[in-house]
DNA sequence: ACTTTCTTGTGAAGCTTTTCACAAGTGGCT
DNA sequence: AGCCACTTGTGAAAAGCTTCACAAGAAAGT
């Protein structure tokens, strides 16, 4: 939201405008950011700027995070397109796939490689993230090969609830699970 | 969770157990399906069969949802070809995008459609959910035409915090937020 | 029939998150 | 300088969510 603010030209911002346009409420922006610190000015709200960089300090975004794409297949290619994935300094290293057919070839600069060697290029390559755009049969095994070449942090798009060691962050997108959230609340609607 | 154990040959199936499988607790599981009525019995627990029924009323997947997809790109063709998402009732009736060469193109039965005729379609087809798989520029005008069209929910692939009324749900997927949430955590624990 | 072993459903307690409300600070205008 | 219109940061109150703990029920074995 802040750099779409900086494009039309704010310089600061309140947190009122910020909630408007989050669709939450001022003092809950307040309460959030004033728990990494104190970075308004009172009177006249926050420099968009300098808010924007302490975020990007606070989410990790002022390094390059290299990353794995475990599957090369549909959702694994719309995320290595995704043009602010580069930007925001997730660093695609590596594609591994199981598919004889897709192995050796070129996604950009990168040949997909076997899925035999995801472990030792984590390693290589100090891999830091694995993207896992696998099937849900196959998850719970790249999982465990990622957590034990010593992956930081897993983003799941498969339908499984993976079990990982403590201290290893997933993160889990079901697209099917969205589309049932919605159909819940009209559902919900429709019964009042 | 419930299919799966069904595929492995479970028949009933305590909270403890669907605890340890969803990482929560056995008074969470409880306490939540109590919200909608009361499906086990005690001493044995829940009837697998029984309760995944009693949960696809719930959530509204007795029924046939048509959805409109919108920007026939690849996170669009990533949802297209999900097995889970038909076999769920979502029935993706028509396909559009602005892409002059992308229109009249065949995705399996479905000839991609010009993005000005997706108010007249959502209309003619009924149809109940748009995914917007577009870029963020575009997202809040496909939104707006899809709200007067009478659209009842919208799941949203766009980076942007959609203005739209109240009582339409909107479910959000911001991939590169996800990353963050994981960049976040690892910069935290390393911190500590 | 009785005991043992499970497990649910749920008030009550404990904990977390959100909202309220206001003192304190900021800049602009007269 | 003094006043006015804003806005932050934050204790305290309110609301919401999770965990505890147990009565009540269910099956299986003796």
């Amino acid at each position: 939201m802040l750099e779409s603010i900086q494009d039309d030209g704010g310089v600061t911002v309140s947190s009122e405008q910020l909630a408007r346009r989050g669709h939450t409420t001022a003092a809950q922006v307040r309460k959030d950011l004033s728990h990494f610190g104190s970075f308004g000015k009172r009177g006249l709200g926050y420099s968009v700027d300098e808010l924007r960089d302490r975020l990007r300090i606070i989410l990790g975004l002022d390094q390059v995070w290299p990353v794995i794409l475990v599957g090369a297949g549909r959702i694994g290619s719309a995320l290595f397109e995704y043009p602010d994935f580069k930007r925001r300094g997730y660093d695609c290293v590596a594609i591994v796939d199981s598919d004889p057919e897709k192995i050796g070839r070129k996604w950009g600069e990168l040949v997909i490689q076997p899925a035999a060697k995801l472990e030792s290029l984590i390693k290589e390559l100090r891999a830091t993230l694995v993207i896992l755009a696998v099937p849900a049969s196959a998850a719970q095994l790249v999982a465990e090969c990622s957590v034990n070449a010593g992956i930081n942090g897993i983003l799941n798009f498969a339908p499984v609830q993976l079990q990982v060691p403590d201290g290893i962050p997933v993160e889990n997108v079901n697209l099917v699970m969205e589309l049932e959230a919605l159909s819940f609340q009209i559902t919900r609607a429709l019964k009042t």
